[in-house]
RNA sequence: GGUGGGUUACUCAAGUGGCCAACGAGGGCGGACUGUAAAUCCGCCGGCUAACGCCUUCGAUGGUUCGAAUCCAUCACCCACCA
């Protein structure tokens, strides 16, 4: 199987500027390919992987990878898929962005690879030097406005309420520039992107014909969407980040556990490195018994070990597996503190244990699991909060020392899975 | 510029003087079932309170009234038709 038809197998090409002809290139030999990640967090999320795990197939497949982060990109905002201007980030916030996110760039790519090692870039390297005279001078002179506003990511923008600022309007040259200097410095032949991207890629691919007279493609995979429509990797508490400060790996590993049925068979194709034959059975083996959930847990475990690796992952099954495993019964303490910080854990203060003002409601609320002591006073009524993963059904439950595992720890739950930890200090 | 219509809780959307913390739907959260699924069924979804109840909400401000989301005035924004 040849890297595009892998990648076709796996659902992960949505567009390419000439697939025929980029695929005699690849069979040709090894060039050089780059995917950007603009620093508008001081994380990537599960999104983003996307793009690092298809430039780790292309790396696997004898290619150069070339991971560039937005230092220069980031500092304007890219117009696509935003319905409003975007508020620009202070110089600080970009530096600290930026090298957050390369070190997470780092990390799935193999930087020592014998023959074609991948390279970090960042495009502020070439283009803060550049001058703006010069920037219009060569580069805006092959920009045709005409065909700038009739791109997908600019026309719904202008068709829409809040318009677009000449600097976003800009942000495809600078990208375009970014293919323009890879192709001369590197060799770069390829951009891969986001089917977002798609706009911007062609900009590149077309400035880098009409500037050298050279070819370059472009590829981009689909955006993927959860079963019921909405964005992948939003949850209600927010983005799936790669940033095990940010999500824990526990929650990550839960994330992934969780995944609709639906979802299983593209995801797997799309997250993981494992080859055809093994995702192919474990489809049959989960059409065979869907109960087992095989499928959801190889997910999840190759998953989190490619992005935390494996004593993470281990951490993150064994505080599954007491979540979710049965009571608490026979838990160690040892084994426990593997879930203190896996799950959100807040502090508390010990003195106020058995206090007569103290309740369960409070520390729902302190805890984050309820928004109020009203709504924690409902939670409970409605048999949803477990202490110590017995339920509390009493709104008046007072708590106490002899409450504290381990002389210590409050494990409250909300649901069937909504965890968290109280320590007490 | 003229005339008419609108602005209600996370979203859509009822409500035109007291029975309204406000119908209904979507969505969210819980429960049962299950596979930490899907589908289905049930409960809850402004705040505070153990509870009676109290407090703050219906674009903004002021007014009428014993009493207003509901009536009046002014302002802001949106929509439609006419010019």
């Amino acid at each position: 199987m040849t890297i595009l038809e892998e990648l076709q197998w796996r659902g992960l090409i949505a567009d390419c500027t000439d697939l025929d002809a980029l695929g005699a290139r690849l069979r040709a030999g090894p060039t050089t390919l780059y995917c950007g990640f603009d620093p508008t967090g001081d994380s990537l999320h599960v999104g983003h992987l996307m793009g690092q795990l298809t430039l780790r197939r292309f790396q696997l497949a004898g290619h150069h990878p070339l991971p560039l982060a937005g230092g220069a990109t980031g500092m304007v905002g890219d117009p696509g898929g935003k319905s409003a201007e975007r508020n620009l980030l202070s110089r600080e916030e970009l530096a600290h962005n930026v090298s957050c996110i390369k070190q997470q760039l780092s990390r799935l790519l193999d930087f020592e690879a014998p023959g074609n090692p991948a390279r970090l870039l960042d495009n502020a390297d070439w283009t803060a030097p550049l001058t703006y005279l010069d920037f219009l001078r060569d580069i805006g002179k092959h920009f045709s406005i005409n065909v700038m506003v009739a791109k997908d990511s600019v026309r719904s923008r202008l068709e829409g309420e809040h318009g677009l600022s000449y600097t976003e309007f800009s942000y495809m040259l600078l990208q375009a520039h970014d293919f323009y200097h890879l192709r001369q410095a590197h060799g770069c032949e390829l951009q891969i992107g986001g089917s977002d991207q798609w706009g911007n890629i062609t900009a590149g691919t077309d400035l880098i014909r009409k500037k050298l007279g050279a070819t370059a493609w472009g590829l981009t995979f689909p955006l993927i969407t959860k079963a019921d429509g909405t964005k992948f990797g939003k949850t209600e508490g927010g983005a799936i980040w790669l940033d095990p400060r940010k999500t824990s790996p526990y929650r990550f590993y839960q994330f992934f556990i969780n995944t609709d049925d639906q979802m299983l068979g593209g995801y797997l194709r799309k997250f993981t490195l494992l080859p055809r034959e093994a995702i192919e059975a474990l489809e049959a083996r989960h059409q065979a018994d869907p109960g087992a959930r095989e499928a959801h847990k190889a997910l999840a475990r190759e998953v989190t070990t490619l992005v935390h690796g494996e004593a993470a992952l281990a951490d993150a099954r064994r505080a599954s597996e007491i979540m979710f495993g049965g009571g608490l019964d026979g838990v160690s303490e040892a084994v426990f503190k593997d879930v203190v910080g896996e799950v959100p854990t807040v502090d508390f203060d010990a003195s106020r244990l058995g206090a007569p003002d103290l309740s369960l409601p409070e520390l729902l609320v302190h805890s984050g699991l309820s928004p109020s002591k009203g709504q924690a006073r409902k939670d409970i009524e409605g048999g949803g909060i477990y202490l110590n993963n017995v339920r509390a059904s009493e709104v008046g439950r007072r708590v106490t020392a002899a409450d504290l595992l381990f002389g210590q720890y409050l494990l409250l739950r909300k649901g069937k899975r909504t965890y968290a930890v109280i320590r007490a200090r």
